[in-house]
DNA sequence: CTCCGTGCAAATACTTTGCAAAGCG
DNA sequence: CGCTTTGCAAAGTATTTGCACGGAG
């Protein structure tokens, strides 16, 4: 894949894959700012839509009111804490990548699939011990 | 059980229970409005906080960004319209349903599971034929 | 010269909150 | 009277956008 990145948006898709916590617009931002003094929240939202249209990220949802990303695009599922909000991956259920799901839904309630989200939601070990 | 709901509590709350169209805040403030003049957009915002403490209604999610609500407490995922925002209710998958999924996942991650999301994402049914 | 990417600030959109008044038992 | 609910407006929070500038080809 050709990616003739300009180095901000660069910096931005490399922060973001840096890590697998999957983070905030506004994280990124923080993490960036001290190296990139010049850097604009608006740039990392705007980098941010470009990633999403490029199939780069795709959003975990939005958790307590801020929307948070992943660069991992193969198919897994995550788990929110209700109390910290970290999100951790959570391995593929094998039944639901099966694609005759999709088909069944498709049917069954006249629309046309194209991708899924689940989301965990619970107390992480960390939270658990406090 | 025992409801002892303000005439605009049960107002909202009869609302937001006469639809499956699993409506924003703004949508129940709109067509209360009419009835109660002087219903206010915060009391629609504030009871339906109320609700989700008395877990008599879940989000469905942040579409578009609004939340959308569901009165319906039953097990069942959700398929959003990503053309015009519609959400369509879609049968549980059984397998799902089955706990030794969270025991699974609580293994795996070490986190305790309680409760799950999942929901489809594609074109439905009417914004196909456009 | 042209286009894309960007900083900055303003605008937008949704939701929450403080406060005083009204409602209800 | 005391506790709950509410309207109203302001505040809060996250995100998007307009505009003009600047750098790369």
């Amino acid at each position: 894949m050709k990616r003739n990145f300009s180095a901000k948006r660069e910096a931005i898709y490399q922060t973001l894959a840096s890590t697998h916590s999957h983070p905030t617009a506004e994280w990124v931002y923080e993490r960036l700012k001290p190296k990139i003094p010049d850097l604009s929240l608006g740039t990392v939202y705007r980098n941010i839509s470009v990633f999403r249209e490029m199939n780069l990220i795709k959003s975990v949802g939005v958790v307590n009111g801020q929307e948070r990303f992943d660069t991992d695009m193969s198919q897994h599922s995550h788990f929110v804490c209700t109390k910290c909000f970290k999100i951790v991956d959570v391995p593929e259920l094998k039944n639901f990548a099966d694609k005759n799901i999709y088909e069944y839904i498709n049917h069954q309630c006249n629309v046309t699939v194209q991708s899924h989200n689940m989301l965990f939601y619970g107390i992480c070990g960390d939270c658990k011990h406090q």
